[in-house]
DNA sequence: ACAGCTCCCTGCATGC
DNA sequence: TGCATGCAGGGAGCTG
């Protein structure tokens, strides 16, 4: 699934490949994984082209010049990336772009947990990212500032995007590994340098994924198929049961805020 | 205001 | 082999 690493590398991809081209037309096979179109291609960025693309957190921002902007979730299972033309649609793709030079954009989605917004102007994408916590690649000291007083659990804050923006349930698990820290342990309970260690460990662990291409957990893959190495080099995620790798105790597993939540009894605390 | 829950959806693994 | 079942989870929206 998704994460901020593998938003970053569709971001990289989608960024050097867009703002040399043009749209040539826009096909929405399925309308109701967009939102705010009022159901027109034309707001789709046809005939405008793209001038930027952001990311913050898990969601990526493709401004076009004529100041409309879409917003592309991936969900769960969302894959956004460009093909040539002539590739054969694949199940489940909703929304095509043909660029020039018989290339084409594609978004795809089984599951449907993502999707496209269509905003106004940057002023609404301002808006809107200024809800999100800071990007889980930029914390800086006092990022703890917007949970530390909260009584959940760290890992639900973790997942909270107005918390911290890019951390989903593998990489929650995988910081709060490596900076020893129970999932569970409400945030009222976790140290001023708890924090900067969790810090550290969100902005290393999203480096090396990125470093990695993204992992290539289960869901996950780009449209051109490549596929990335992060997957053998995780601590605990999908490993319950399995030895912890630092103290070979057995690793538990449980439900924290909804979510499979695995961790060491020994090495976190 | 906050925290916890349900729901959306399809693909895959598992069990009979 | 084939079918039914359960599970995976990001985020919106609802509830207590």
């Amino acid at each position: 699934m998704p994460e901020l690493p593998e938003v970053e590398a569709v971001a990289r991809e989608v960024r050097s490949a867009l703002l040399r081209s043009s749209i040539i037309d826009v096909h929405v096979r399925r309308w109701d994984v967009v939102t705010g179109a009022a159901r027109r291609r034309e707001r789709l960025l046809l005939g405008s082209g793209v001038r930027e693309v952001l990311r913050r957190g898990k969601q990526l921002a493709l401004c076009g010049h004529d100041d409309a902007v879409i917003v592309v979730q991936l969900g769960m299972t969302g894959a956004f990336g460009i093909v040539a033309a002539s590739a054969p649609i694949e199940p489940h793709t909703h929304v095509t772009w043909r660029l020039d030079r018989s290339r084409e954009l594609r978004f795809v989605d089984p599951r449907r947990f993502g999707g496209i917004t269509w905003l106004k102007d940057r002023h609404e994408l301002v808006d809107r990212w200024s809800r999100l916590g800071p990007d889980a690649l930029d914390l800086h000291g006092d990022w703890s500032a917007r949970v530390a007083a909260s009584r959940r659990a760290i890992k639900a804050a973790l997942l909270d995007q107005h918390a911290v923006a890019g951390v989903g349930n593998i990489y929650a698990d995988e910081a709060l590994a490596l900076a020893g820290i129970r999932p569970q342990r409400a945030c009222t309970r976790v140290a001023r340098h708890e924090f900067d260690a969790l810090g550290h460990a969100i902005g290393s662990i999203m480096r090396s994924a990125i470093a990695g291409g993204g992992s290539t957990i289960r869901t996950y893959r780009r449209l051109s198929g490549e596929t990335g190495a992060f997957q053998a080099s995780l601590r605990v995620y999908g490993r319950a049961g399995e030895p912890c790798r630092v103290c070979s105790r057995t690793l538990q597993s449980e439900l924290v805020a909804g979510r499979t939540t695995v961790w060491c009894d020994a090495c976190q605390r």
